[in-house]
DNA sequence: AAAGATTGATGCATCAATCTTC
DNA sequence: GAAGATTGATGCATCAATCTTT
């Protein structure tokens, strides 16, 4: 029920998100032994709290649900990446001095690791362009969609 | 140390894929129960194999290592998809019928949320443009990439 | 030994149920 | 009761170890 081209255009979206995805977080992992959810985790820890920050506030400022986050910090809080403090009415969860350090260290690898698996390889001329597309794709209310 | 242009870009990738990727699942799955790893083995399963293939031609026909093939049917089995028959130096996996009517059901489903979720959101004048920029993130040796 | 396949462990995402604290 | 958080269960991907059969 999808023409030829539509097929190929599906399967080339398929194909690219994948690998992009998984060259990227290998990069990350090989270098530093974090995964892209701790990457992410750690990034708006050191970015947005100054290293500290209240766990329902990380949650909104991720986009995630409660429970995901939780399960996530008690494998974080397990590896010494981070911890967790009761505070009024919630919790605040704090880098340790560890988790800093290798969000310190990811950082570079990150960014080099964007460049290399999407960045680059995109001609100079398509990058405004897909980005475009790119944002209609992922708008909240997109076409069809919920 | 991106740019803000790459930055941008980067969230734009990140946000459009994983929302394309929920979307197109949840129909399915809304739909027809399955997932989207269900959904990649009763399709192989019907187009290549006529309803029935082996394991292994199976692994490569999907590029999926075999613990990970076997796990999926194993689950799949359980939920009376398909059946796994021993065969001469491997295994033969068939469809049920009840597989046969899932994914007969599945096909317009998944097409039309493709087309709802990816297709139909870009502009017709970019399209072919970008399927060829996909088509170089996903090749194999992508530029930095193994 | 080598190919085909399974198993167990771990990490991660999601859902539903629960608990706590205001 | 409502918001914030945890827990347990299930599905899926990956890795390493194992088993089977030729």
């Amino acid at each position: 029920m999808l023409s030829d081209d539509d097929a190929r255009l599906w399967h080339a979206w398929k194909t690219a998100t994948e690998r992009v995805e998984a060259r990227v977080a290998a990069d990350i992992a090989a270098a530093t032994g974090l995964s892209v959810a701790d990457f992410a985790i750690l990034t708006r820890l050191s970015e947005l709290g100054g290293g500290a920050l209240r766990q329902n506030e990380l949650a909104v400022a991720l986009g995630w649900h409660r429970s995901r986050l939780s399960h996530q910090l008690s494998r974080m809080e397990r590896k010494g990446l981070l911890e967790r403090v009761p505070h009024d009415s919630g919790v605040e969860v704090r880098l340790s001095d560890r988790g800093a350090g290798q969000v310190a260290l990811a950082r570079p690898v990150h960014a080099a690791a964007v460049r290399a698996h999407l960045i680059d390889p995109i001609p100079a001329t398509e990058a405004a362009r897909l980005r475009v597309v790119l944002e209609v794709l992922g708008a909240d209310g997109a076409a069809g969609g919920a």
